[in-house]
DNA sequence: CCGCATTAGTTGCAATTGCAACTATAATCC
DNA sequence: GGATTATAGTTGCAATTGCAACTAATGCGG
């Protein structure tokens, strides 16, 4: 027999979408002022470099993709990073609207510094859980988060 | 035995922080989208509303405890929310600096209309879930929430 | 009581973001 | 092959946000 489906008030310490929020903003916050202190790199550079990282040669649109980013933020990214000497970009020869991006030595160079830093962070923070738990854990989020692109925006409650 | 401490690479997609932002960023817009559309609020307006609701009477200090918002955040959001008459303030009697804020008739309004939304929404969401597994995610959330703020900002990996 | 530090809330300003318009190149379709 | 449409990326502008400075009221030490 299914809950009842029209409550008439709702506590937001309870609602999900706040306490993910809520979550989501602390945890970026720490790492973001990491970051820029020691790195003078903003997420959405870090972002890049992260990807860059591990897949060279992508295009702005590759990032974009591939970091949940929209092309103005990672345009702007890209240029802050250019313009540090962290990623190079060329023309591609077969379609020359496309941009080729890697990490230069130096953008290298603070991928190595950073990694060491974002996984500690992220160690101390799931060291609340166990490692059942946080496999768990990771694998709701996964279903959720392909949930939530699935329903777009909300909806009327039809119900 | 421990795993080993230091690797050398990250992958984005497997980055905890990462996911959390962009499963909580794709949640609220989608609800932003929906609150903006039909009743003309923004997220931090919602916020102050869910928490008048339940408790009227509160200073803009108090909800900014209650929200995770900065005080200017929750000013602003009250300065939006009075000006469509769905708040009302006055100076407490006993400290004339300190507001008293509640719900107009017409705020409770909006709040009863949106309550359903976002519980439709949220449950949607959760659809995704077993029971056993919504409440599994939502005590496992709530032991990373506490943790991140013990935490603070990301330190050095002295590992 | 009278200065001095504190607290509540607002305002101004600078940085960030998001969206639409724009430029340049490429692909498509008579 | 020339006009049309689409795509990659940038830029400009307006809205949002975050922080520090500010005003107003309170509390407190002497």
């Amino acid at each position: 027999m299914p809950a009842p489906a029209n409550p008439r008030s709702l506590s937001l310490e309870h609602f999900i979408p706040y306490r993910l929020s809520v979550l989501a903003n602390t945890v970026s916050s720490a790492l973001a002022g990491a970051y820029a202190r020691r790195f003078g790199l903003t997420i959405p550079q870090w972002r890049v470099i992260a990807v860059l990282a591990r897949v060279p040669g992508l295009s702005a649109a590759d990032v974009a993709e591939r970091t949940a980013m929209d092309k103005v933020a990672v345009s702007r990214a890209v240029m802050g990073l250019t313009r540090a000497g962290r990623v190079s970009r060329t023309l591609a020869a077969s379609d020359k609207r496309r941009s080729v991006l890697s990490l230069t030595a130096r953008g290298q160079a603070v991928y190595r510094r950073i990694v060491p830093l974002a996984l500690a962070y992220e160690r101390r923070l799931l060291a609340e859980l166990s490692p059942a738990e946080q496999s768990q854990f990771e694998k709701l989020l996964l279903r959720l988060q392909k949930r939530s692109w699935q329903l777009g925006p909300a909806r009327d409650a039809r119900v």
